[in-house]
DNA sequence: CATTTAATGTGTAAAAATAACACATTATTC
DNA sequence: GAATAATGTGTTATTTTTACACATTAAATG
């Protein structure tokens, strides 16, 4: 940032000396600033995001993301991390800074400015973590409402996970470590929300060479066990794209 | 957001009051929000960044993206087309969220997180307006080092345009009002640092009927003069995605 | 143990999109 | 009026995407 705000209508600038900006910075009306996480899961062949009941009066029988304050000292990715890490137990998930909201009266305590993240997780991992009570996994697709300006934040997260997770290799980290193509097939069918043809849909994964045939069947299904696969983050390599797909 | 920061470790939760919220949202400290931005152009066949000289002493003789605080009771949005009403004199210009950068050290003068958006302008129109002498416009790809992260927050906005401007008609925002096809092509090559192949970049802007054909030539240049067009805003409607492009 | 069930696993051909490519035309400049 | 420097245009080859059907396998059932 540039600070401008004494000087922007004066032509003739000065440099100013670190303390200037200072007091600058210190004079001007600070804003509280949280991180709300967008947690994606996928169970039952659906896509559910994780909530909590919203503890604001205003918003009783409501639910909401999980959020909290960004503390000053604290990077905003930590944050985001933070907040997973005491709803879900879990480090190292993947998470994406998805956009920030800050309309003047999202919240009723007053104005706070809201950078939010979507995260994808294994929910068949966590299942025994998550206890309390408050806390929910919903179909994506059943949300009608949200506290504060939640619903309008969860479309936006999910938009921008149905662009991501067609141009980058997400969908793995919403599933175990070793899973099955037709499982990989219902990430997909899920998150698009469309069905796709299965033969199609193995040709392109087996023509990209990340997906490792690790020699084991499903376990317990009630039919012919397909073959479980890992996914390998090394061969993954970002193909650069051609010339330019203008396809508005 | 979700208020949990004093009761996240406690299973049992207590719906609050509002004036509860209020005083935790008060007794947090508060960080200070500022909003740099990309001011995109294009001109001489290249694509341009608006920059200002840095006016921190720390980075003296460096230029910097354009930005300013936000007023606690100023929408985001708003507070962007503020700075760039200031800067350029243009109401009315297209703008898009970008990111939220808010790494701790990433000002001197303390915690300051930047909300980034990138807009787009059509330098022809405004050259006349930039006057002031601390404002210069650079061409991108020979941007080496700026003050503050701003170099971080460019590459980010480069890339994000990069991604958009193939799959919406964002190009548009940078030509003047009639231009001619091979003025749009140009714009499609420097801001994906391409060359394509004429014919063919033809066939695909006919193939989509929002080009209108105004019935008028290029006026001095020095070649045969090529039919100059308009974007038909109306005509655009978002195609929806066959099924899943796959494309990692 | 034979039958039923519900999935997995596999290949080819048609259609659509993309890429490569050359020459006649036009206004300007000299 | 000759040279210049661009515009404007169509076809073919290649690649990518889509559509589509049947044999196989393990589990469940009686």
């Amino acid at each position: 940032m540039h600070m401008s705000k004494s000087s922007h209508t004066s032509q003739a600038q000065t440099i100013k000396s670190l303390s200037a900006i200072q007091s600058e910075v210190e004079s001007i009306n600070r804003i509280a600033l949280s991180v709300d996480c967008v947690i994606f899961g996928f169970d039952e062949n659906k896509l559910k995001v994780l909530l909590i009941r919203s503890d604001l009066k205003k918003f009783q029988g409501k639910w909401s993301l999980l959020g909290d304050l960004v503390d000053p000292r604290e990077e905003l990715d930590e944050a985001a991390s933070r907040i997973l890490k005491q709803r879900t137990g879990l480090d190292d998930v993947y998470m994406e800074q998805v956009k920030t909201f800050g309309s003047l009266h999202r919240h009723p305590a007053g104005r706070v400015v809201t950078v939010v993240y979507y995260s994808l997780i294994n929910i068949q991992n966590h299942k025994l973590k998550i206890l309390d009570n408050e806390l929910h996994w919903h179909d994506v697709s059943e949300i009608e409402d949200l506290a504060f300006d939640h619903k309008q934040i969860l479309d936006c997260s999910y938009e921008q996970l149905q662009r991501r997770v067609q141009e980058h290799p997400l969908a793995f980290s919403l599933l175990p470590k070793k899973f099955s193509l037709r499982e990989l097939q219902n990430v997909y069918e899920a998150i698009l929300n469309i069905k796709m043809d299965r033969r199609n849909f193995r040709k392109k994964f087996f023509a990209m060479d990340f997906l490792v045939d690790i020699d084991e069947m499903e376990q317990d299904v009630p039919h012919r066990p397909g073959k479980l696969y890992n996914f390998n983050y090394n061969k993954y390599e970002k193909k650069k794209k051609k010339w330019v797909g203008i396809d508005f």
